[in-house]
DNA sequence: CTAATAGTTCGGTAACAGAACGAATTATTA
DNA sequence: TAATAATTCGTTCTGTTACCGAACTATTAG
């Protein structure tokens, strides 16, 4: 296979890989000059990836002085990885090429049936797009996938209350055996955050916060460009942020004194203890629009109450940027009830950002890592410090909406 | 030079420089075992570096069947690295050796004669450390310095009103022309905090929290083994916190929020409203061990907010472990008060822990990286994924006391 | 035809692995 | 006790891989 032995090729095929997924389509000379390879060096590597199929040759320049140069680019469809967001109601599946391009996408609503059924689910859903796509199945060489919850060293996914029955389970190892193919189990926050970070070159900041609002609160850090996840994995847990609610309150310890009064239930239930009514989240973004004041109020106290978060978070790691997300963090109305809270709780201002991918984040994050991995074992073995940056393929590919 | 030109070599040779300096004294038979590489490869390394004298030979085996084998060391004085606590009382100096141990020490009393007085007085302090304990000056090739406030691109030092002039100078680069060797600047908080993590090995963990409360409160988080600065260099500012006194009263954002009611101010602002009596930090924690209810109402306030503090830092990074420090932070009495506060708002539980190195803690995080990086300068050439951690010397080495 | 550029061929060098070998030492046996 | 076997260390030698640079061929614009 491409995986060379010695440690000084494997670098050297690092380097042009890179250089090749990076700048390409590009000629052997511009490589040369760009790494400081020799041409010779360059050729010799580059027919052997050409010879694997990993990349090929997409046409010749033209109009400048001297012979023309033959131009490499990466084969896309050459592999393929599998991207998976699971859900507490939905799952998506999409598998994408080579240059993170979406080859196919599909989704459905989660079973409930246990964790065995799950992973049943999403192996079934991966042929069942290498079928309808005609893609060979060998191909897929990777699957990542995003799971509400905390996934352990076991193999289990601890804190998954959405999902039934995949905290007994090896996850990975279960889904592994039922496609064949290496399995990464991830945070759907995490990836979320990482997602944002790899599509969306945000100022070329490398710390970064996705804050996602929805039926609960959490957080996932990128900071140096890497996913941090804690010593137990708990890393993001905003919602116990002492502060909200009275942290000192035992129910507190149980909720999460932020959670208490950021998320969905705490919309509702304000609403509902100064109205009466009942309505949903939109229903009260709607009523607030209208001008009713007790939505109004739901609102401006989960703003503050998030701005709060957004200020602790940022005394703690200090992030260029926080991008927020999540059914209710997404939404433009609260975004302009955080901004002049945040102003006048912390010093230093700092750009909230809405979401750039929508639902789609996890699932970018999630094909960000698998190429990652696949790039590893394809072309570097492992070897520290010849890691590859794989380059996010259009803004459009991941963006809601499409599937 | 050391420093080999081709990667292979380089590669080879920071894995040998690795094995010795964590396993010496050892064997070339057995450095070849541990690495993998060939014994004529290390034979032939080790050579080059005993002609260059970093290594040296330390002895024979015996006792075992078998020739006896010729065993290297690390030659520890070969190079020699100043480390620098800059705080706004003294100026601490350490002359460390290649294993860590310090070689020479001395303390002075800052001077508060603008910037370019203190880049001389560290200058002159090194020189005379030199000097007075016969070593060669050209030894030292890495200077490190602790500053209390926030090193910037351009060598100037935000945020550092503790000593004065220290915000309009290029500091490294004037105290690197008047020693002629390369200078670090870094905030003495997260020098701590890289100096508990290096010193003593907290469960093998890589995400610890120093925290230092004193006449402020700030923290310095290592997380996966590496500082993290944040993106403006405020990671860790944890005294601008959005609790403790109310984050929309606009003193908070002057002063911070958290800090207002948990460092050296605090305490006695508050025993003087509810006494009207003036005491010290220390005569606060001697008035509490006889019984004085506003000392320890004082106490027990600041303790309540350092626990909530901690546990915002937890929610958001999941540290394996909070090192606490500082003037106040060092108070057994403290970390008594801090323990149960903690437990009644905050779900998981976390280690709390005691500076082990004390004032010395920041002298340690400055050796640490100066070692580093004169492993790097040596023997890597700066290739990624080649460097060299160095193990850290006895305990005792940096413990408070000492000079 | 000339200058410029692309890409190949060839020769030389650096680095490494592995085998063979000599040296030094302990253990075992006659 | 002396000879021998077994073991380990370290060097020498040989072959392979990978790299670079120079020379060379091929192709193109002007």
């Amino acid at each position: 296979m491409t995986n060379p032995g010695n440690v000084s090729r494997q670098l050297s095929m690092s380097t042009i890989v890179q250089a090749i997924t990076t700048y390409g389509p590009i000629s052997r000379a511009s490589v040369s000059k760009m790494t400081g390879l020799s041409k010779q060096t360059v050729s010799e590597i580059v027919g052997q990836l050409e010879a694997d199929g990993w990349v090929g040759t997409v046409g010749q320049t033209e109009g400048h002085v001297g012979r023309r140069a033959v131009v490499y680019e990466v084969v896309p469809d050459a592999a393929l990885v599998a991207s998976v967001d699971l859900g507490g109601t939905k799952v998506r599946v999409a598998l994408c090429n080579l240059t993170g391009a979406v080859v196919a996408e599909t989704v459905a609503p989660t079973v409930m049936t246990g964790g065995d059924a799950v992973t049943d689910q999403i192996a079934s859903m991966i042929h069942r797009l290498t079928t309808d796509h005609n893609i060979d199945r060998s191909k897929v060489r990777s699957i990542v996938v995003g799971v509400p919850g905390v996934p352990q060293a076991d193999g289990t996914i601890a804190y998954a209350p959405n999902v039934p029955g995949i905290e007994t389970l090896n996850f990975p190892e279960t889904l592994s055996t039922k496609t064949g193919v290496e399995v990464v189990v991830e945070n759907d926050v995490n990836l979320a955050a990482l997602g944002e970070h790899w599509m969306t070159k945000r100022g070329d900041s490398d710390d970064i916060v996705y804050l996602s609002i929805g039926t609960g609160i959490g957080a996932g850090l990128v900071i140096g460009g890497n996913l941090v996840r804690g010593s137990t994995g708990a890393a993001g847990e905003v919602g116990y942020l002492p502060f909200g609610a009275d942290p000192f309150d035992p129910e507190s310890l149980r909720v999460g004194a932020l959670e208490r009064v950021s998320a969905t239930l705490a919309l509702i239930d304000y609403y509902r203890d100064r109205t009466g009514k009942n309505l949903d989240v939109p229903g009260i973004f709607e009523a607030a629009l209208t001008g009713d004041t007790a939505a109004q109020e739901s609102l401006e106290r989960a703003a503050k109450n998030i701005a709060l978060a957004i200020g602790a978070i940022t005394a703690v790691i200090d992030p260029s940027c926080i991008v927020i997300g999540g059914s209710i963090g997404a939404r433009k109305e609260l975004r302009e009830l955080i901004r002049p809270a945040l102003a006048s709780c912390f010093p230093r201002s700092i750009p909230i950002e809405n979401t750039l991918l929508g639902n789609h984040a996890a699932l970018a994050g999630a094909t960000s890592i698998a190429l990652s991995r696949l790039h590893i074992a394809l072309f570097t073995g492992g070897l520290k410090g010849a890691e590859i940056n794989v380059p996010p393929p259009e803004l459009g590919t991941f963006q809601e909406g499409a599937a």
